[in-house]
DNA sequence: TTTTTATCGATAAAAAAATATCGATAAAAA
DNA sequence: TTTTTATCGATATTTTTTTATCGATAAAAA
């Protein structure tokens, strides 16, 4: 009578951080239940969608109620198994690299960046965060003696796959990628590529669109 | 005879920026045409759909050619309209903002961060990468004075629904919105909401799966 | 206690997106 | 010149995701 395993769709998959993060707001403002008719209004989605999103992760809601925001919480931290926190490596301590070291925000996701690592003789040994900088060549090596899981590349694009390879090596099996290059990575491997470009550009097309419509208009007349 | 306006399904507009960079850099490398079959091999797409995809842009390919490269860059910069500069404002200059503000690479989608904001005293006056952070203040007045029309909010939860209406009011339509806020705005008024924890909640997901299907073991016998 | 109402869960329908198929065509080879 | 081959464009199919519908149920009100 095990748990199935059931495929999840991704766009649920996505949008159900929001609903951790936003319940946990609600949580503070000591409301103990709350219906999917008012989250949908306060995070502009609709009830029917946030009501089939959160019936993944096995959670049941009340007639006239709704649901227990902790036990929702709950629930969400056990379905993506945020109770035990996954530590990571980084590759890449440019910008981007900096950043995510920087972002508090993820412990609250079991994800913590444990070691960071760079080529660049100058950056190698700084610390951000209480993250120390380390040599490139040592990845592979305390990959697999500290067992990590996760990794993080932030590198330039021709820097992306060796560093990929390296990890796998290291016995990495999830690497989460904001280099803009298309990694390859051998069954078994997971890769999510992440891309500030995309969401650029689907907002910069759609007020293109917006603009030429003709509902909108610059000018004004004083 | 006008082009018609149609609709372009988001994860095309999410792939197109990719097509685009990659695009860039085979040219860089001295070739001509490209196919959609070499295409997608070095992006891990399936040929079909990445024809599809560029069918949006306008252009059109040769059989036993491919499409020519050049031409097709230039199509996917006038679809997008990347051919002239967008000027944004960003406000919250934090971890977030502050990668923002370095990272280059968004000249070569036509966008460019003109002028940050932030109400903490010790940040305003600051300059990063050429950009003065100014006093959050004067956004509305400057935001319809040099007409800009993307803002970037990258403050906290709290603060982006106050931020949003502020840029609305400065005559802005496209925001792009990194805090982790259900940003509510006006019908004419463009968002795109990031978020990274999205990314990582599929990644862990996926990698979760993985681990219990069994097909991995961790343990190593020496 | 009975009625009303909000809200759930399940199912069905519609829309969107991805994938596969196939004839047409241009270049290269025979 | 004719044949072959790679690759396109268009269409069709399948899958996935979103949206809508509706009966059931628990709490609140009458």
């Amino acid at each position: 009578m095990n748990k199935q395993i059931v495929h999840v769709p991704e766009p649920t998959l996505r949008r159900l951080p929001l609903y951790y993060h936003y319940l946990k707001t609600v949580l503070a403002t000591g409301r103990e239940a709350i219906s999917c008719t008012h989250i949908g209004n306060d995070l502009n989605l609709d009830p029917p969608q946030i009501r089939k999103d959160l019936a993944y992760t096995g959670i049941r809601g009340m007639p006239k109620v709704g649901y227990q925001i902790e036990t929702l919480l709950n629930s969400l931290e056990d379905f993506f198994g945020w109770n035990r926190i996954d530590e990571a490596f980084l590759v890449g301590v440019g910008n981007i690299g900096k950043a995510l070291l920087k972002y508090e925000g993820f412990k609250r996701y079991g994800f913590k960046i444990v070691a960071a690592f760079d080529k660049d003789p100058t950056i190698v040994g700084q610390s951000f965060c209480d993250v120390k900088v380390l040599p490139i060549e040592k990845l592979p090596n305390l990959c697999s003696r500290m067992k990590i899981k996760i990794g993080v590349i932030a590198t330039s694009e021709n820097a992306a796959q060796e560093v990929a390879d390296q990890m796998i090596e290291g016995g990495i099996r999830g690497i989460w990628n904001f280099a803009p290059a298309a990694i390859k990575v051998p069954e078994g491997v997971i890769i999510q590529n992440e891309n500030l470009a995309a969401g650029l550009a689907v907002l910069s097309k759609k007020l293109q669109l917006l603009m030429q419509s003709g509902k909108f208009r610059q000018e004004v007349v004083k």
